[in-house]
RNA sequence: GGGUGGAUUCCCGAGUGGCCAAAGGGGACAGACUGUAAAUCUGCUGCAACUUGCUUCGGUGGUUCGAAUCCACCUCCGCCCA
């Protein structure tokens, strides 16, 4: 039987491991290296599904836990699952709800059958569990789920990442066992271990024996400094087959795009372009720009020089300052859909780069512009 | 004309003898944000020195060891009665 998500290699960059390919779902073709918008909620906050098209996104990002708190996974599924219900046609990955046991703090316990949480809605109890997790996501809908996992904090001292580990381990068992959907639903594992290179080894051989049809890597970027989760990265990457798809969990500062993509990384996703966005900060071809900043007050001229899209093309820095200023709605779209575009379009720069053997000078080329991260 | 209430640091507004450079908002300014408890959060907002000094609470003058706070007069604003 085939699965529901297949991963096609096309090109290896000869002389770092980056790697041109596609991730194939049911909802379409993905070219990777790609950088995936998340909306939590089922909306890529602040954006229109067809803006989010526009730029280029195949695939998004939803969340488990959200959206079993809120509207409920069965009205979800009674709205005819995700893609209908948000109206969007492209791939949907779905978060399992992990990364809430990490992110939730004193919200949660966590135990050997699930975690228990209190919604941080409304303060009602709730038990997630993987069998919990995948009737969620089956519900969903989307085209790619994830394994309940746990993201062990940074730092965490070697025991308790070990024993964290295996439970995942242990966990992603029970995920197979429950995961009622695989024609239409790829089911990814995720490896943990900390900062702790031979527990990333366990975790990683681990999860590669069930042999499921993508592997992401968790537990980095919490914290932790980026050279040390570059190292740890080099192992990571190593350790995982190269006819699967693999995804970096949580990463999207345009520099660990290009770090993760060097090292042999094919999916990222993270909030960092839309929240930066609604805080007043753009993501541009010449750095981070805070549109806040008193002295774009009177600056006529686009956010970016080099950028062509919706926003860049029609408005101004000082326009842009206004909304945000004035606590307009707008200023959160125009933001957001510059910044989206922003890091879609460098990954497509990334992919031709890669396709055309340059991909190291478009890297020093795009480090020189961008100045300090 | 008579009566009455008020004037506070960029704005609103607390403070009614020392613990007041003065609460709390707002605004301004700056910073953070990486599988979204985030259109959120943090810092800062009299001047200068650097743990101390100076100037400030409508104006002027007074009482007091000490005043944004008490007294007198003046200026402006609100309300009520004629």
């Amino acid at each position: 039987m085939k699965p529901a998500v297949t991963y096609e290699l096309i090109k290896e960059d000869p002389r770092t491991r980056a790697r041109r390919g596609r991730v194939h779902t049911p909802h379409g073709t993905i070219e990777t290296p790609v950088f995936m918008p998340v909306g939590t909620a089922a909306t890529v906050k602040a954006m229109r599904p067809e803006e989010v098209k526009e730029l280029g996104a195949e695939i998004i990002l939803s969340n488990t836990y959200h959206l079993y708190l809120r509207p409920g996974h069965e009205i979800v599924r009674e709205a005819g699952g995700l893609h209908k219900f948000m109206n969007w046609d492209r791939a949907i990955l779905t978060d399992s709800g992990g990364f809430q046991v990490f992110s939730l703090g004193d919200l949660r316990k966590i135990k050997e059958e699930g975690v228990y949480f209190r919604s941080h809605i409304d303060g009602s109890k709730h038990f997630f569990s993987p069998e919990k997790s995948m009737e969620v996501q089956n519900a969903l809908g989307s085209d790619i789920i994830m394994a309940f996992d746990e993201c062990a904090p940074y730092p965490a001292d070697r025991n308790y990442v070990k024993n964290s580990l295996e439970r995942t381990i242990r966990w992603l068992d029970r995920c197979k066992e429950a995961h009622k959907n695989t024609e239409q639903q790829a089911l990814f594992g995720i490896m943990q271990g900390g900062m702790y290179k031979d527990l990333r080894y366990e975790s990683a051989m681990q999860i590669v024996e069930r042999d499921l049809p993508g592997y992401s890597i968790g537990g980095l970027s919490v914290g932790e400094p980026k050279e040390l989760m570059y190292e740890v990265l080099d192992d990571c990457v190593e350790y995982l087959p190269k006819h699967k798809p693999r995804y970096l969990m949580g990463v999207g500062s345009p520099d660990c795009l290009f770090e993760g993509v060097e090292r042999g990384v094919d999916m990222f996703d993270c909030v960092l372009p839309t929240r930066l966005a609604r805080n007043g900060t753009a993501m541009t071809s010449v750095g981070r720009i805070s549109i806040k900043n008193a002295c774009h007050e009177r600056d006529f001229t686009p956010l970016d020089p080099n950028c062509d899209c919706y926003t860049c093309r029609n408005y101004s820095r000082a326009y842009l300052r206004h909304l945000f200023k004035s606590n307009e709605i707008l200023s959160s779209m125009l933001l957001t859909n510059h910044n989206l575009h922003f890091l879609v379009n460098t990954m497509g720069k990334i992919r031709k780069a890669i396709e055309e053997d340059r991909f190291l000078e478009y890297k020093k080329e795009f480090y020189d512009s961008y100045g300090k991260f």
